[in-house]
DNA sequence: ATTTTAAAATGACAAATGTCACCTCATAAT
DNA sequence: ATTATGAGGTGACATTTGTCATTTTAAAAT
């Protein structure tokens, strides 16, 4: 028997794929969770052959949980379940030694025969990230991204540099960085296309 | 037999409900969509007695769906099915004769009992709509709505003049009127405002 | 028939934005 | 010891943005 512990903060989610596992006849769904905290502490008590995470949750990001897990040396196998097909993510996740990385936009019937292949040691990547087509890096710099989400609320130039102790001059460099690596003309734009490439 | 159609662009959730719905013996998930135009279609072809839908999916939204059921005088009972609890969102869905208003933070559990309630021609609405905050309305008109739209996307006030035959001026003076009604500082702001509330 | 209202336009003005060339200073690399 | 390199800065300039008062026109409302 396989034992599982889900750990998804989207409860619509997490409640199906729980129903969806238990009905296959050598896997338990033996805890469910819906934050980051609650699934490092069940994975240590609970001592699961496998878990379900996704990224972004509450309090702990499932990266951060896998990192942890993989410190202590836990034999849990991790399989990460993301919208996200961010390269940083998925390079971050195969750093901290996950066994699988599947996209919400992938098919839930192969879930199973993934958890089965997990447990015997194999690995499993979503086919979009391994071959080509992952989304591009971030090319934003620290500063700049810490000044874009400023920009991204509105303040001014002026208001920036009151906030970060830097002269508006030096706040109108960054931006215009900003928009000439991007390739865009003003920061509303940088603004448009770095939010959708999750960039900020 | 009650005769269900999902729609739902996320292939992980969609397969998953699905699964979870077969499970019920008076339940039976006759088809599975990833968009709005084939949601409509196959409830025009197929009849189902509910569709479960989402409602931010590509080409069509499932609000544009059930307003044009509605039109057309449709049978079959909407629920619809979403991450998002903006007021604007349900209101719609109420105005479009919606029969169910689900949230995707809501238990999986008691999906199948609303779909049976649902049917018997009740109405189901998340209790978190239901009371508290249906907060504000949105307070912008077609036409700014449409500019700022393109606002967003980084436009000029010159293009967006040019993309909808108006003079540049009168573009600065929508603009300029959803600045002062948003009680906000500039265009960008009022984006980020207006975005979140999804009024966009 | 007259008044209101909404959409669209104009012109003028101050402020904010985007660009660019060039400067300083500290730290890292050779 | 010299040279890059990167963070931060300055000043100048042309555009763009935001505001406002005022006008025109057509469609509704009375």
């Amino acid at each position: 028997m396989i034992r599982v512990i889900i750990a998804e903060d989207q409860r619509m989610l997490r409640g199906a794929l729980g129903a969806l596992l238990n009905l296959e006849d050598d896997i338990e769904v033996i805890a469910e969770v819906g934050n980051g905290e609650e699934a490092f502490k069940s994975i240590l008590s609970l001592q699961p052959d496998v878990c379900l995470m996704d990224i972004e949750m509450p309090i702990k990001t499932g990266l951060d949980v896998a990192e942890e897990l993989k410190q202590l040396g836990s034999p849990c196998k991790i399989i990460i379940l993301t919208t996200f097909a961010r390269p940083g993510y998925f390079k971050r996740a195969v750093n901290a030694g996950v066994h699988g990385y599947l996209l919400k936009d992938g098919p839930s019937d192969e879930l199973a025969e993934t958890i089965r292949k997990v447990t015997q040691g194999k690995r499993e990547y979503a086919p979009e990230l391994v071959f080509g087509s992952l989304q591009e890096e971030n090319p934003l710099t620290e500063r700049e991204r810490e000044i874009m989400k400023l920009v991204a609320e509105g303040k001014t130039a002026k208001e920036i540099s009151a906030e970060l102790f830097l002269s508006s001059g030096t706040v109108r460099n960054y931006i215009s960085e900003v928009i000439n690596k991007l390739n865009v003309k003003n920061r509303i734009e940088a603004i448009s296309i770095a939010q959708e490439k999750g960039w900020l």
